[in-house]
DNA sequence: TTGAAAGCGCTAACAG
DNA sequence: CTGTTAGCGCTTTCAA
């Protein structure tokens, strides 16, 4: 009858048409301890028949442990989280963990209720970017203290304390600066981010040491310290560009500012990479369906979802005993259209 | 000490300490039936300082509900699923639901697998895309019948029942070649999308009608069915440009592939919108960050997810009363830059 | 207005 | 190898 409740069959209704104990069926199905081979089978064999599916509720109230592990991001409408969140999945899921996801639209109070709300859901543990709204941590301690293992990555505070994945942003500028000037420019802007911002402050830094490594003196005309409000970086491209003495290698502080600096570019037919050579610090692995593709330092983004999984899950396994690490990645130089052949 | 378990404190904590029972407390944590405003007062102020907060897995596990919602999308790199979720979890919040987000990857494997975790998870209900592997629906049916409410947008299947969000393919594209029209172009090319997918069906439909609706003969040669392989579109943009008689305006099915004509009709040298102009279905709400920026059809997106939670909220409370129902949202023309003015 | 008691479905000693 | 039992933390009758 459709009349019944719509409950699902419990480990109680296997138990039940077997005639055997609950606990036997529970051992069966999680294959623990000793069992009888044939009595296992029929365990399974009459959960397949009444499609039982395991209550993970019920499981984790017992256990104290969901096996969750909560993801928190301030967006994903840009393709850097949830690539990241992409690796997350893949390892924790290996891991027989599952993974949810919530995000906080950049605002504090969101970030506030998710941290509630994922407290109350129990999760193991949390892999989270702070929301650029951020600044009191409290709530964040809070579950902290109440023993909850939180790895952050990206948007990290020196105010807070816990495992912390990032990557080198000094080394990535390096990296990136040295490789327009291995294809021969000369006058190299930097399209740079907030002056306060540490980030902007590293890669500005790793511009700088690799002017200087390779005998170039630093022109504080060529650094434009954008706010990331749309449309800056084109007015300061421009502004580059009408100055008599052009750039001829410009490196963008990430995404949306060298998009930004190639329209302009483009707009003003200055011909890539034969005139002006740009290159961008990047959040995503392919700076997609842009003409020139450009030439970029990458993140490794699925791998800081590995690594922040896995010192979640040390975390979680060690407890007290565990010792808070900051892991920093490295970049990687990926060669595209928007700079000039080394061969030049 | 900090010896102590981790535990986290319970009604029964704060019972004690007020030397009340624990149903008295679970009264006047959820302002429940008849309590006594000073009883309840004390027990507010105890949990706060003994920072309480509720086990919603017990909660749960007592009520047969989770207050949560699974969302599964096939995946969130493009900005497209991750707008809807936008509007699903405000929406959700606002209703004191829960969200958590999965995604298949487009693969059915793994959708299989997340739906086996939702159901465990015990979801209230879900909102799913199905991947675009999935042929079979077996596991999807698997757990309707187990009773959880499922309302499907985006990639809908007539071989499912249930709630569906789409929306107006037809509709939408039939204004987009009408505004082409409109503003003067007289030999409308369409870069269509695979010729079995509905969705393309029903675009390219709309495309002729309004060809037929105004007086245009429609030309076979102007349509080009893609696979949506990367660089495919840009090909076919490239045969319309070799071919004498050139269109003067092109559909594009969406995003990708008028990105893609958008770089080929830049590599050729055409003057946008003045000698070709070019219009896209698309998934985004703003064509952003290309230049110039694409008049579009777009679609409601945080309105998807909006009428997804509603239709899904109604289930959950009418349960099997419910009658499933398919909302089709209509589209808006965005114009910008890539059209001619209506005045020409 | 409050308390006692019975579970929700499962796990984990413990005893046999 | 299997069964009995006591909860996990909370909600909800039912009775006082």
């Amino acid at each position: 009858m459709s009349s019944r409740k719509s409950k699902q069959p419990t480990i109680w209704d296997i138990a039940i048409k077997l005639n055997v104990s609950i606990s036997t069926v529970s051992r069966a199905l999680r294959n623990a301890g000793d069992i009888n081979p044939e009595t296992k089978k029929a365990v399974l064999e009459m959960a397949e028949k009444l499609d039982y599916q395991p209550n993970a509720i019920a499981s984790s109230l017992r256990k104290s442990k969901t096996s969750v592990i909560g993801v928190m991001v301030p967006e994903f409408i840009h393709p850097y989280f949830p690539r990241v969140i992409l690796g997350i999945q893949e390892i924790a899921n290996a891991m027989d963990y599952k993974v949810i996801v919530m995000q906080s639209n950049e605002s504090y109070e969101i970030e506030k209720q998710n941290i509630q709300a994922m407290f109350a859901l129990r999760v193991d543990g949390l892999i989270m970017a702070v929301s650029r709204e951020t600044t009191d941590f409290e709530h964040i301690r809070s579950i902290q203290k109440k023993g909850i293992p939180i790895v952050f990555f990206n948007r990290v505070s020196d105010e807070l304390v816990g495992s912390k994945v990032v990557v080198d942003d000094y080394r990535g500028a390096f990296l990136a600066v040295e490789h327009l000037i291995l294809t021969g420019c000369k006058r190299i802007a930097h399209l740079a981010g907030p002056d306060k911002l540490t980030m902007s402050i590293n890669r500005r830094n790793g511009y700088l040491d690799a002017l200087r490594t390779h005998g170039i003196a630093a022109d504080g005309r060529l650094i434009m310290h954008s706010d990331f409000v749309e449309g800056r970086a084109r007015t300061y491209m421009q502004e580059l560009l009408n100055n008599p003495d052009r750039p001829d290698g410009v490196f963008a502080v990430n995404d949306p500012t060298a998009i930004e600096a190639l329209i302009c570019l483009k707009d003003n037919d200055v011909r890539i990479p034969d005139e002006i050579s740009l290159i961008t610090f990047s959040n995503a692995p392919h700076s997609s369906f842009v003409s020139p593709s450009l030439t970029s330092v990458v993140q490794p983004l699925e791998n800081i979802g590995l690594v922040a999984v896995q010192l979640l899950l040390r975390q979680i396994d060690e407890g007290q005993y565990f010792t808070p690490e900051t892991v920093t990645l490295d970049t990687e130089l990926v060669v595209r259209k928007s700079t000039r052949n080394l061969a030049d």
